[in-house]
DNA sequence: GTATAAATGTTAGAGATCTAACTGTCAATA
DNA sequence: TATTGACAGTTAGATCTCTAACATTTATAC
């Protein structure tokens, strides 16, 4: 058997993030939304104190802006959220999160949180600290 | 400050998994096929002489069947596999890989580990070890 | 042996993301 | 200050994946 080249991190990486992905999107699907859906309302809660805009939910989430464009427009007409040109540069738009979607806040958390005790779930306490220093590690030189 | 329910293990899966794939696209994209295509290519010629069938494809990388469907058609039509029925199930189809397919074998291999690199560049063996264990258990009871 | 259920794959339509081209606004500079 | 380039967001069109409904073939049960 000649030597194969083998890519068991890239691999891993990419099967338990879908796994993840269809988790979170299940544990969500109830409230309407999807799990990307829920991490913008929930990070757009968190931050509208901070006058953020389309270009940081963009950086944060790692989509293009024209993907945001797409996502905050759904969001907009279904009244979860408001956008608002600031007074001092029209180029962009501040995003508030409505009632509609605040209402929902508490039940995103439970269902995430439910979502990152299964990964953990078999892990001792050493190897969750662990695995955060190195998932920390490698997204930081990525 | 609120004591803040948080989920770093599914949020640096998430955005690790997303760069990842974006690398994998993009090492691959001048050979004029995405990361999964690529994935899927090096699976059916690793695999072509155990008769694998499109629902093998479908569990191998968690996606639907309507999804190997759809690739497998567009992989086809540009001449890069086929697909027969074979004589014992007119229900099935084996996929094989064609010669336009397994010239850029070594190709993949070559981006997918440049990536597998990038990954556990900055780690020690121990680290690397380590990790590659608790990905294992966490993919086993996801 | 026939009826029913399971397995495999396809199609149609919806949703999400991407790239490329575009509009409008602000900043830098010559 | 007029021009040029950078920045923020939008649109159009392509691609990929999904769900749901469907067709066909094979397996199971009565």
């Amino acid at each position: 058997m000649k030597p194969r080249k083998d890519t068991p991190y890239l691999d891993l990486f990419q099967i338990i993030g879908l796994k993840l992905k269809k988790r979170a999107d299940e544990s969500i699907k109830e409230l309407g939304l999807n799990a990307q859906q829920g991490k913008i309302i929930d990070y757009i809660y968190e931050n509208q104190d901070k006058n953020i805009i389309q270009k940081d939910l963009a950086d944060r989430f790692h989509v293009r802006g024209a993907s945001i464009t797409n996502m905050l427009q759904g969001l907009e007409k279904r009244g979860f959220i408001e956008r608002k040109i600031p007074a001092n540069n029209e180029r962009q738009k501040n995003i508030y999160a409505l009632p509609k979607a605040v209402e929902l806040i508490e039940d995103f958390h439970d269902s995430f949180q439910s979502v990152e005790d299964e990964i953990v779930q078999a892990l001792t306490a050493e190897e969750k600290q662990t695995l955060k220093e190195i998932l920390i590690k490698i997204n930081d030189r990525l």
